[in-house]
DNA sequence: CAAGAACTGTATATAACATAAACAAAACTG
DNA sequence: CAGTTTTGTTTATGTTATATACAGTTCTTG
């Protein structure tokens, strides 16, 4: 069992870290690296360069420890992730100041979501797949199924509607986050090319981009979603 | 230039295996294996044992051949995933015998792609990021722009619509594959046991537990969606 | 206060990974 | 038939994560 991504382990372990429930034992030496500390700097490692750039040694590196050092404060890299993510989506965001309805607030919810996936492009990769969630993406949860739940949706809609959302957000994300490493010229190009080869194969396409669906505003896509979704909620709710 | 993920290089060479533009040469020996051969093995391992598994030395342990033998079929790891992406994929779906207006086909369409993702998780992964995407790719694409450009919607409205209820499924997708592997019910007792600690901290999570938000069919949440999107882009329609 | 237990950081080693470079055999082409 | 091209192999490199054993440090306990 070495190298990457394995999956099986106990769950349990990267959790006591995520919720903080580490009891600092008092025999040994003086820790001097915290998981704070660690986890602050991969985050900015990954800010900088790409969760690519993230690796034990690199970090360690960083503090002038060596590898193994880091293991002293986290059972493994998979934790290490679940932490960087849980800092790095940063506290829940305060909905009650926002002006307007349920919609107003989710909407609100939804581009401050968006802003942070936008902000670190790294957290895509980070949180796909299956994930023990911390407390500030549980807060970010909560803060969202607390607008639902205002609103009146039962409990079970309010979990449906908030994986719309929050689907959405991830979308459009992964959407711009491609637009700013790979042009969407160049792709209009690349493809092109190939398409032309093809014609009649692919038409909607063709006529799609013909007809400029490929040239937008970067955060057109999570509005026009968002005024489709809170429509059909709305609806939904009446 | 090493191990994973570098990210820079030529998109040209993996657009040409994708796009099939191979021309055999006629000079050295017979080559005994090909690229689909290898490409389906890959696929074969994925679905067995998911992505993690599937490496250059185990594809060519399945032929009886050399790891490095590979590297004249394929360019590199990236591309190979791309053409699995494509070839897992499959034929795009045809909706034309799809009873109903727009609304049904496009419903049509996303129920036959979460099946698509549903029976092979490891596509999710396979597919994060950004890519070039394969002539299947682009067919299921043209196939639901064809739907909402008969519904007469604009080409800027096709893109971000489809963008919408791609990642609808997507979303759900990722939420169903990781319900099979943490069963719900454990999810809700580890974070539960949490919760309990942090009682008002997230109350919105805990009263839509409590009130039965978690426990659910699985394709509830892809229905549940859809009648919200279509409901908004017909809304939008008129 | 001394002995020992527990903890920290290090050194060393392993296994898996992708892939570069050089080479021998094979097959077609002139 | 000689030469060129291509295949598959061999060998080697650099990068991962992480197990294990150890040396030094610090608190606890007799």
């Amino acid at each position: 069992m070495a190298a990457k991504g394995d999956g099986g382990g106990d769950p349990g372990r990267g959790m006591d870290l995520l919720w903080g429930a580490a009891d600092r034992p008092s025999r040994g030496p003086k820790p001097r690296l915290s998981i704070d500390q660690i986890t602050r700097t991969a985050v900015e490692i990954a800010d900088a360069e790409g969760l690519g750039a993230v690796s034990m040694q690199r970090i360690a590196a960083t503090f002038g420890f060596t590898t193994m050092s880091l293991y002293r404060y986290v059972p493994g890299k998979a934790e290490l992730v679940a932490l960087m993510v849980d800092t790095a989506i940063g506290e829940r965001p305060d909905l009650d100041a926002v002006p307007g309805g349920w919609r107003d607030r989710l909407a609100q919810w939804a581009r401050q979501c968006l802003r942070v996936f936008t902000r670190r492009p790294w957290l895509l990769e980070a949180t796909s797949g299956h994930r023990v969630m911390g407390p500030n993406e549980l807060g970010w949860m909560d803060a969202a199924l607390a607008v639902l739940a205002e609103a009146g949706f039962t409990p079970v809609e309010q979990h449906d509607a908030f994986l719309l959302v929050a689907g959405h957000v991830r979308s459009v994300a992964q959407y711009t986050a491609g637009a700013d490493t790979l042009r969407v010229d160049e792709w209009s190009a690349a493809v092109g090319e190939r398409l032309s080869r093809h014609p009649d194969r692919f038409p909607a396409v063709v006529a799609a981009i013909q007809g400029g669906g490929y040239a937008k505003a970067a955060d057109e896509p999570l509005e026009f979603g968002l005024r489709c979704l809170l429509a059909g909620l709305d609806e939904l709710l009446a």
